[in-house]
RNA sequence: GCACCCGUAGCUCAGCCGGAUAGAGCACCAGAUUCCUAAUCUGGGGGCCCCGCGUUCGAAUCGCGGCGGGUGCACCA
C-alpha cells in the first residue's frame, strides 16, 4: 500500500510555477549579476580554462562588507579554485577579463585572498531606481517559490480564554513569515487549529456551566478550583441562559457537556478572531480539532500506521531521567517515532480510548499535507520537547506515494515581560494573564508587531511596558515610520511648490545620491533570504539601515543646500532628487507592509 | 540525567548554509537647528565574539568536548 487510505481529496497543488505568467520586464539588479558571473564562468569552461561541471553552489555574488570595495564581489574564484586544480589569483584573472567586457562593469579587480570586487556604471544604479518605479508595491516580490503552496499554521492558541501576551510572538512571527513567503512567490494557507476536543474544553464547558447559572441568578460564590475563573466567560453564561433558560441548571452534565462546549468554544473563537485583528492577523483556515476526529480521519490513520507497523501495542515507558513516584506502566497504541529519532515512542491513544493531542494532530498535519507543498508550523519554545515526534509523523506519513513534503517546525522563544524592571508572571489558574487586546490598546500594534520583529526568533525576548512606551523616541519601529512619513512630507511640500519627481535627468544624482540606491536595490534579496531563512526579522533590521542611511543624507541638506531634495531654484535636480524619494519611500513602504507595520505618512 | 535554544561592546541585540579591518541601538563624551519636521544627524571612546581542541588557504560562523543561562521531559495541550 503506497499510499495512506484516509486521503482527503484535496487537490495537488499546481507546481507550475508561475511561468506562463509575464516576466518582469527588468531583473533586479543582483539576481542579473549572479546571472552574469555564471554567464562568464560557461565563458571559462568553453575557453578550456575552467574544467566543466564543477559545481557553482557555493560561489556567491553580493555587495562586500566594506563599500569601499566596490559594488560587487564574488568569492568564485577562490571557491571554485581548488576543485578546479587551479589557483585562485589564476583563476581570478580569467574571471576578470570575461567580467571586464560587460558594459555595465567599470572595474574589476582581485583583491584579498581572490575576491572580485566589481564596479557598476552608475547606469546600472539608476536604472534600478526606474525599476524600483515600475514595479511599485511589487518590487522586492519574486517567483523564487514557483508558485507553490505553503501552509503556514500559527497561534493555534486552545480556544479556553482571550489572546494572551503568551501567544503575541508567535502570531506575529508567523504572520510576517507568510506575508514573507507570499512575496516570494509562494502561495501560503495561514492556518490555525482549534484544540477544541480535549480536556481543556471540557473544563472550558464547566466553567461555561458555573457562568450560566450565575446568569440565572443562583449564588455561586469562588469560581471552583480547576475551572477558568476569567471574567470573560460571565458573558458566555448568559447568552447561555438566554438561549436555553433554566433547562441545564440541575441537569447530569452528559446533557450539557458537548453543546456547552460547542457554544463556548465558539464563543472564545469570536474573541479570538477580535483579538487577532487588533494585530492585524487573519487566518485563511480554522481546522477543528473535533470535526477531523469525528471525521474518522484519525482512524483511519491509525489503521494505515499499524499497516505499516509504525503503531503498535505497547507498554509506555517511564519518562527519561526522572522517574514519578506513583509510576505504572500502561499499554498503549505507540507510534514508533524512536525510528525517526525520537527518545521514545508515543501514545496516540489515552487509556480512556480518547485520543491524545499528538494523536490527532498526527492526522491533521498528514491532512495539512494533502494540500500543499510545504508545511511550517510556528511553535512556543515551550513545545520544543515535541518537535521530534510530530517531525517523525509526517516523516512516516509522506512521502510514500513520492511526493516529499518538506515540514519545518519554527520555534519561537519565550517572551520576558516586564513591568518597571518587574516581571509579570502569567498564571492561567489564577487568571491572572496580561491579555494581547489590552497590550495593543496600550502600546500600539505597531510598536507590538515591530518589537516582536527586532530579534531573531531563536533568542528570548524581553518586553519591558516601561522600556516600549516610555522610550518611544528610541523605539525603532517610530525611526523607520518617520523616515517613511519625513519623505511625504517633502513629496507634498515639493508639490505644493510646482515640483513633480522626474526620471528625465538621473544622471545629476551623486555619490551620495547612488550609495542610497545600492541599498534600496538590495531589497529584493533581503526578501528572499528571509524568506529563504524563514527569517522576517531580517526586514525589520535591513529597514532601519535604509532609515538610518536616509536619515543621514536627508541631514546633509543642514550644511550644504544644494544636497536637500528640494532646491528651490533647480528644478530638474528637485525633479530627479524627488524621484529618489519616493523611490526611497517604496522600498520602505514594501517592507512594512511585509511586516505588517503601517507606513505613515506624517507623525 | 536527556533533548532543544541561547552565550558577541557597560546594557539590549544584529552578523552565523566559512570570507576581507566584527556592526547597530541605548548609555557615556564632544558637536550640528535664522536652513526640506532635531521623533534627525556628525564625531569619539569602548571587544580573549564563554572556554578548549579540531576541520582549512581562511572560523564569531562548521564539528567534538566543557562551562553558564533558558525551556521541556508520562494517557496536558
Amino acid at each position: 500500500m503506497a499510499n495512506p487510505g484516509f486521503r482527503l481529496g484535496a487537490k495537488r497543488a499546481n507546481r507550475r510555477g508561475m511561468s506562463d505568467i509575464a516576466a518582469t520586464p527588468a531583473v533586479p539588479v543582483f539576481s542579473a549579476f549572479a546571472a552574469h558571473v555564471d554567464a562568464a564562468l560557461d565563458a571559462l569552461v568553453a575557453a578550456g580554462t575552467l574544467p566543466a561541471g564543477l559545481k557553482r553552489a557555493a560561489v556567491t555574488v553580493e555587495p562586500p562588507r566594506d563599500p569601499s570595495h566596490g559594488d560587487l564581489a564574488t568569492n568564485a574564484a577562490m571557491v571554485l579554485a581548488k576543485p578546479a586544480g587551479t589557483n585562485p589569483r589564476a583563476l581570478a584573472t580569467a574571471l576578470v577579463a570575461e567580467l571586464e567586457k560587460l558594459d555595465a562593469v567599470t572595474s574589476a579587480e582581485i583583491a584579498g585572498p581572490g575576491f572580485i570586487n566589481l564596479r557598476l556604471a552608475p547606469a546600472v544604479w539608476l536604472e534600478e531606481l526606474r525599476t524600483i518605479a515600475a514595479a511599485g508595491g511589487a518590487y522586492g516580490r519574486s517567483n523564487v517559490g514557483g508558485g507553490t503552496t505553503v501552509n503556514v499554521e500559527y497561534v493555534s492558541a486552545n480556544p479556553t480564554g482571550p489572546m494572551h501576551m503568551g501567544h503575541c510572538r508567535g502570531a506575529v512571527v508567523g504572520d510576517a513569515l507568510a506575508s514573507l513567503l507570499e512575496a516570494a512567490g509562494h502561495k501560503v494557507v495561514r492556518e490555525y487549529y482549534v484544540n477544541d476536543a480535549g480536556a481543556q474544553v471540557q473544563v472550558l464547558a464547566r466553567s461555561a456551566h458555573v457562568r450560566y447559572r450565575e446568569a440565572l441568578g443562583e449564588a455561586v460564590g469562588e469560581i471552583p478550583e480547576g475551572l477558568y475563573p476569567g471574567d470573560y466567560l460571565v458573558p458566555v453564561g448568559q447568552a447561555l441562559a438566554a438561549e436555553f433558560g433554566d433547562r441545564y441548571a440541575t441537569a447530569p452534565e452528559s446533557e450539557w457537556l458537548a453543546l456547552f462546549r460547542t457554544r463556548a468554544v465558539a464563543a472564545m473563537m469570536v474573541m479570538i478572531k477580535a483579538d487577532l485583528a487588533l494585530l492585524g492577523i487573519h487566518h485563511d483556515v480554522f481546522s477543528s480539532e473535533a470535526e477531523l476526529q469525528a471525521s474518522g480521519k484519525v482512524d483511519e490513520a491509525e489503521a494505515w500506521l499499524r499497516a505499516q507497523d509504525l503503531v503498535y501495542d505497547g507498554e509506555l515507558e517511564a519518562p527519561k531521567g526522572k522517574t514519578p513516584e506513583d509510576w505504572e506502566p500502561v499499554a498503549l497504541p505507540l507510534f514508533r517515532s524512536t525510528k525517526f529519532g525520537d527518545d521514545q515512542d508515543r501514545p496516540i491513544k489515552k487509556s480512556d480510548g480518547t485520543w491524545t493531542y499528538f494523536g490527532a494532530d498526527l492526522a491533521y498535519h498528514y491532512q495539512k499535507a494533502q494540500g500543499a507543498d510545504a508545511l511550517v508550523d510556528i511553535w512556543g519554545a515551550d513545545h520544543a520537547g515535541t518537535v521530534k515526534r510530530i517531525k517523525a509523523a509526517v516523516a512516516a506519513m509522506t512521502g510514500n506515494d513520492g511526493r516529499e513534503v518538506p515540514f519545518e517546525v519554527k520555534l519561537v522563544q519565550m517572551v520576558k515581560l516586564l513591568r518597571d524592571g518587574e516581571e509579570v508572571k502569567m498564571s492561567k489558574r489564577s487568571g491572572n494573564f496580561v491579555t494581547l487586546a489590552d497590550t495593543v490598546r496600550e502600546v500600539g500594534k505597531d510598536v507590538v508587531r515591530f518589537t516582536m520583529l527586532t530579534r531573531k526568533p531563536d533568542a528570548m525576548m524581553d518586553f519591558d511596558f516601561a522600556e516600549v512606551i516610555a522610550a518611544k523616541k528610541e523605539n525603532p519601529v517610530f525611526y523607520v515610520q518617520y523616515a517613511h512619513a519625513r519623505i511625504c512630507r517633502n513629496m507634498k511640500k515639493g508639490a505644493d511648490e510646482g515640483f513633480a519627481p522626474s526620471a528625465a535627468n538621473l544622471d545629476l544624482l551623486g555619490a551620495e545620491e547612488l550609495d542610497l540606491v545600492r541599498l534600496l536595490a538590495q531589497f529584493p534579496r533581503q526578501v528572499e533570504a528571509a524568506a529563504a531563512a524563514r527569517e522576517p526579522h531580517r526586514i525589520a533590521f535591513y529597514l532601519h539601515d535604509v532609515a538610518s542611511a536616509f536619515h543621514s543624507y536627508y541631514n546633509l541638506g543642514n550644511d550644504r543646500p544644494d544636497k536637500r531634495f528640494i532646491v528651490s531654484e533647480n528644478e530638474t535636480i528637485t525633479a530627479a532628487r524627488l524621484f529618489l524619494a519616493a523611490q526611497i519611500g517604496q522600498i520602505v513602504r514594501n517592507g512594512l507592509a511585509l511586516l505588517g507595520v503601517a507606513a505613515v505618512e506624517e507623525m
